[in-house]
DNA sequence: TGCCAGGCCCTCTTTAGGGCCTT
């Protein structure tokens, strides 16, 4: 397989479930490069959602922590986002922990809804898990949420939650974990 | 009122059940 480059990236979301749930935030990082919008669902936000990430949704507005943040539609965080992932040179992985049963299907699931997946495919080709990643090369390990490990091998704590703060921290995890390429390819999904 | 999903993985398994990881 010829070279890649993985881009880290999160999203939060008004759940969990993936077959239902409307994507809030979409954020990614690529060094000192960073993608992010913001979106206002259009569902209710779950109540453990809302109490995780502080989102609130009053009067079609979005809030962040009761303080109002700048939104655009949905259709265009994903074409902004697309375009992100094209001013990338060949294939782009892109990483996020647990993507494999979360982010991948609900980016998906949006992207088919906008016909954009075709689009989005032919610049993404796989993603890669970080928490199967982690599996693989730590087999014994206690846990592998993003938290754990982050607390493990960086010594430090982060402001879970927010997709930005999220994706930089994956960033800094991989970079720290440096995984081999074959571990790499076993962690493509 | 409801207190969410889901599929892999592990083991006190395989004639099953519970924990994990993401919001």
């Amino acid at each position: 397989m010829s070279s890649y480059t993985v881009v880290f990236f999160d999203l939060e979301t008004t759940g969990l479930d993936t077959q239902v749930c409307d994507i809030i935030q979409i954020s990614a990082v690529y060094g000192k490069r960073v993608f992010n919008a913001f979106t206002v669902p259009r569902c209710d936000i779950t109540k453990e959602a809302a109490r995780l990430t502080g989102f609130s949704v009053t009067g079609g507005a979005l809030f962040l922590h009761g303080e109002p943040v700048s939104t655009v539609p949905l259709w265009q965080a994903l074409l902004s986002f697309i375009d992100f992932l094209r001013s990338f040179c060949g294939p782009v992985y892109l990483a996020a922990h647990n993507a494999a049963r979360f982010d991948a299907p609900v980016l998906k699931r949006a992207l088919k809804e906008f016909t954009l997946l075709e689009q989005f495919q032919s610049l993404v080709p796989f993603f890669l898990d970080t928490f199967l990643l982690s599996k693989h090369l730590f087999p014994r390990f206690p846990s592998y949420s993003q938290r754990y490990m982050v607390e493990r091998f960086l010594d430090k704590t982060y402001n879970a939650h927010d997709a930005t703060e999220d994706a930089k921290m994956l960033q800094e995890l991989f970079h720290k974990l440096k995984p081999s390429r074959r571990v790499v390819m076993n962690a493509l999904v």
